[in-house]
DNA sequence: GCCAACGTTGGC
DNA sequence: GCCAACGTTGGC
């Protein structure tokens, strides 16, 4: 199994939205950068966890964990005119983009960005690198651990 | 709103 | 295939 971190702007999706939704589950979508697509088509797999991230908010950081529980799937927002997400090179032979279905686990509380700074064991983590600005990356097994017994206190 | 860092596009 | 210009992300 594979540990996943995912970003969420949480006035598009947060944590407490995917608690609401029908079976504590929602379609990842959106995802429009090849290397995140890549992590999500060639890494996850159904049973994967994922550090849920509120990103592009006034206090960013890890808010809950989530389960994938789908395999990848075309992402229907890449077909639609009307969305934010159309890309019109995609095409229904040839979709580009890909979602997956996740569920909640468990909401937690914020363990802020300010916070895992401050954390030795997570100096490496891929997530603090500068620049970094994936939406969807992989965490070390290690790294989850650390923030495990973190999101426990 | 600024801006650093990075990704993508397109002319050549 | 290079690389400049442009667009996006996301913290601050």
């Amino acid at each position: 199994m594979a540990y996943w971190l995912m970003k969420s702007e949480p006035d598009e999706v947060s944590i407490d939205d995917v608690l609401a939704a029908p079976e504590q589950t929602v379609a990842w979508f959106g995802v429009r950068n090849y290397q995140a697509r890549n992590f999500m088509r060639d890494g996850m797999r159904v049973g994967d966890l994922a550090l849920f991230y509120h990103s592009s908010c006034a206090e960013p950081g890890v808010a809950g964990i989530v389960e994938v529980c789908s395999a990848a799937y075309p992402d229907a927002s890449q077909f639609d005119q009307a969305s934010h997400y159309y890309d019109p090179k995609a095409t229904l032979e040839q979709p580009r983009w890909i979602s997956v279905d996740v569920r909640a686990v468990r909401k937690t509380a914020l363990l802020s960005l300010k916070q895992l700074r401050t954390i030795p064991a997570l100096a490496d983590m891929r997530l603090l690198a500068k620049g970094s600005r994936l939406s969807v990356m992989p965490v070390d097994a290690h790294e989850w651990r650390t923030i495990e017994a973190l999101l426990e206190k």
